[in-house]
DNA sequence: ACCTGAACACCGTTCAAGT
DNA sequence: ACCTGAACACCGTTCAAGT
């Protein structure tokens, strides 16, 4: 993962007490203990603790808890943005590129499900999510929006507006996917990725009884 | 407003200390602090002093905190399956009754934002969600399945299997109610219900292009 | 500017004890 | 059987103080 800083510092100045990057460490701890070990187990003293450093120091970085969660979040909807522009160059866009989104984002979910409920999450601030979230989240859903974009030009899906388009499919796989997490897949016996095909078939052509 | 200290001593009958329920009023009492301040208001201690009742009296009725929160989640299952059940029947069955199905599960959600949230939270254990959501949830998740046996009776949805369809159409109205919740939506200028209603036509006949 | 230690005002939960 | 009071082991957050 490469990640530069947005601002260039001017030089490399050890006048930091025991971090490089505290917020960067503070973030990704919390991270990890959250796919480790559930939204719930996230203390901030424990975090903290675990870079040794006091409970407080936290607050040179994030305004407090939910801020830190927002910051979660957010890392959330860019790798989520990413895993799904890359599926769908890999796969040669295309309606098989579409497929390979879908596939894609429901594995996301799967795979990283409380990160994935901190992103859909209550723990959020309302002036959080209208301004933090809405670009990252918003990059994501463009990302989905530009491939149906590219779908209708080569005239395979209908020429609605294509926001209206994507908050459809949005809705569809983010569904499968809190289905999935919810374990009401697992329950009634039905695999992950088979759900995900046969919503996608039905995306494409409806679920009307055809003549 | 509850400024009323002291609950006269004694009257009544040696039956109960306080209640007749209880466990009736803990339930109504978390489902409104829910409702009017979010999950993160609620606090046991908080309950128990607005029912005029110690703060571990509640632990006669629920294990936990957490087994309150299935308590009140398995209560809003039940109020959606109602509720859809009535949308169905009452707008005549068949496709409208269908639509009036979706349009009333998203009304459900947006109105009751924090107790939908609660349904579908992680707050709740592994095991609670598999046992007592189980019956609850599967009993609303059935409506839909009914309502699409139904359609397909009449020749009016294709004969797939039902349960595939009906976690389709489930996902894509839990996926318009996320959206909504999340005030994505009003962020893009979209109305909910003409989302909804565009949904359903897109599940209806597909997103490809019609040649 | 960044971090600490101690303190404050809360939590959920346990448990011996009361009726 | 049902409920209480006091106590325990935690929380997030504030703030004066240190470097």
């Amino acid at each position: 993962m490469a990640s530069k800083r947005l601002i260039p510092l001017k030089k490399k100045r050890a006048d930091h007490y025991h971090h490089g990057d505290l917020r960067k460490a503070l973030l990704g701890a919390a991270l990890r203990t959250i796919q480790e070990r559930g939204v719930d187990a996230l203390t901030l003293r424990a975090v903290s603790k675990e870079l040794g450093v006091s409970q407080t120091a936290l607050y040179r970085h994030f305004a407090d808890k939910s801020a830190l969660l927002a910051a979660v979040a957010r890392e959330g909807f860019r790798m989520l943005r990413l895993a799904l522009i890359e599926s769908w160059e890999q796969r040669g866009r295309g309606l098989e590129g579409f497929q390979a989104m879908g596939e894609t984002y429901v594995r996301f979910a799967v795979e990283s499900s409380s990160h994935y409920r901190v992103m859909f999450g209550a723990s959020l601030d309302e002036t959080e999510r209208d301004t933090e979230l809405e670009t990252e989240g918003g990059g994501a859903f463009q990302a989905l929006v530009d491939a149906l974009v590219e779908l209708q030009e080569s005239e395979l899906v209908r020429r609605d507006n294509p926001q209206a388009l994507a908050r459809h499919v949005w809705a569809i796989v983010h569904g499968i996917a809190m289905l999935a997490i919810d374990g009401r897949l697992k329950q009634q016996g039905a695999d992950v990725q088979e759900v995900v095909g046969y919503s996608l078939e039905r995306l494409r052509t409806g679920i009307l009884q055809t003549p």
